[in-house]
DNA sequence: TGAAATGTTGGGGCG
DNA sequence: ACGCCCCAACATTTC
């Protein structure tokens, strides 16, 4: 009896995995493997907490492979090299793995799959990119018609999710390197590991009938000092999730819905899933985005690109509360909630006029979710450089962004406890504190709080400009 | 998944 | 009673 190869990268579930299920068909022992490549744990991008939340869940898929008669194999290395020493040390046939979308994962599986006998499987989205195109064959690069062919074709449903197999037969003392201890998993980081932790998180958003979250999603989504968002973005970015198996929920939740309020919440939610397949469709057609605007007249902006800024950004000492307690949220728990995203990359784009690409990689440095196609696509759409992008005035005001979805100033004293005692009327613009109020409330502003580092109105005003230069500038140049 | 600038309306104070 | 001004409050346009 020959075996056969579960090549595993982002996809760190048994339950409602293809790839797995395809390696064993035909009652085929199965070698499930992992391996660190050093160009990818090397590389700047990966920051530490996102690879403590990959190591920790691979020591969970090894713990639940183990209950199952079955164990991780981890490689270090070259994956060509490494799944060819493996096939050769395991009698293996084949090999089984779940197609990636992002550019770096599809020349590695071309590299290894012109040489081997690599079969992949689809699992990271729930429609395949190939599969949303227009009448023409051409990709949508606007959401909203995208989202309407994603809907239209047949959903996933309940029964067709794959069931987590009770038994895994693996050939014994197959050589593995121990899963390193380092770095461990910061206990600010809010995400334990794994697939149960998943599941866990999904019933939680998903259950006790109309008051569960999902059922009022829309309604608080927005809200920063709510925890109104299913917190699940680590555990799809790692697969801990199946991305079906989320939208089966949902829409089951959706037909079971007692109100129209519940049944938009979800629909709302749903839709995020969408985008999240969205960018992940534009990354696989269009991968020069992670290297340049896909709209060529905004490659020629003047960025003003000021270190100093750029640090201050980095950490959260701007002087506008938002943004600076959204930046320690992200620096000290690896993650930072959407809405908290939106402003902060506006004003380090359109009030800071600094590179996109400088906050898409500090994101992709700190954030536990920190995924190149979702992450380049939300930054591109807020620079206005991208697809469907947000026009470029659509600048936001972190005074009444704060205001808006943060009205008591819950999220910002939460983040920043220097501030807690600042009465809510300046919670958001602590400069326009008179005097003996900072004395009373022992934060002075330039002390214990910076001032503003840029004008907001000012700053706005500079990045019409440059917008608009660019613009003419790209229209001159033909 | 904006916000600022500008325009319009209407109530109320006031001479 | 009337016209004038001020300015919220809301609507529309513009970036």
């Amino acid at each position: 009896m020959k075996n056969n190869i579960w090549w595993l990268r982002r996809d760190l579930r048994l339950s409602d995995n293809p790839a797995l299920r395809a390696a064993m068909a035909g009652g085929k022992a199965v070698v499930p493997v992992f391996i660190l490549d050093p160009r990818l744990l090397s590389s700047t991008d990966l920051g530490e907490k996102r690879k403590a939340f990959l190591l920790g869940g691979l020591r969970d898929l090894d713990r639940a492979l183990r209950q199952r008669g079955s164990y991780l194999v981890v490689r270090h290395g070259n994956a060509y090299e490494q799944l060819t020493a493996l096939m050769k040390e395991t009698s293996a046939v084949h090999i089984y793995a779940e197609a990636d979308v992002s550019p770096y994962a599809s020349r590695r599986d071309s590299e290894v799959g012109q040489r081997l006998p690599l079969d992949l499987v689809e699992g990271v989205t729930v429609h395949l990119p190939d599969m949303i195109t227009k009448a023409d064959g051409s990709p949508y690069t606007v959401y909203t018609p995208f989202s309407r062919r994603w809907k239209a074709l047949s959903p996933p449903t309940l029964g067709s999710l794959l069931q987590a197999p009770s038994r895994i037969n693996t050939p014994p003392d197959i050589d593995s390197l121990k899963i390193p201890k380092d770095p461990i998993l910061p206990e600010s980081v809010p995400f334990p590991t794994g697939e149960q932790e998943a599941q866990r998180r999904l019933s939680l958003f998903m259950d006790y009938e109309d008051v569960s979250p999902i059922a009022r999603y829309e309604q608080r989504r927005n809200r920063m000092d709510l925890k109104g968002t299913s917190g699940l973005s680590p555990y799809l970015r790692f697969g801990m999730l199946s991305a079906r198996q989320a939208v089966v929920s949902a829409l089951q939740k959706r037909s079971v819905a007692s109100n129209e309020m519940s049944q938009h919440s979800i629909e709302v939610w749903l839709n995020e899933l969408i985008w999240r397949e969205f960018y992940m469709a534009i990354l696989y057609h269009f991968p020069h985005v992670l290297k340049r605007s896909f709209r060529p007249a905004y490659s020629l902006i003047k960025w003003r690109n000021d270190e100093g800024h750029f640090a201050a950004w980095r950490n959260g000492e701007t002087g506008y509360p938002v943004v600076d307690a959204a930046m320690r949220q992200l620096l000290q728990s690896g993650w930072m909630h959407n809405r908290a995203r939106m402003i902060v990359a506006s004003f380090l784009v359109k009030d800071l006029l600094i590179d996109w690409r400088w906050g898409e990689r500090w994101f992709m440095q700190n954030l536990v979710d920190g995924d190149p196609a979702a992450n380049n696509g939300g930054w591109q759409w807020t620079a206005g450089t991208g697809t469907d992008a947000a026009p470029y005035f659509r600048i936001f005001n972190p005074v009444l962004q704060g205001k808006k979805f943060d009205p008591d100033g819950d999220y910002v004293r939460q983040w920043l406890p220097g501030l807690a005692n600042l009465p809510n009327k300046y919670i958001h613009e602590p400069w326009k504190m008179p005097l003996n109020i900072q004395h009373q409330v022992n934060c002075v502003i330039g002390r214990d709080y910076p001032h503003p580092i840029v004008d907001h109105a000012l700053a706005r005003q500079a990045t019409l400009d440059a917008y608009a230069q660019a613009r003419q500038q790209y229209i001159q140049g033909g």
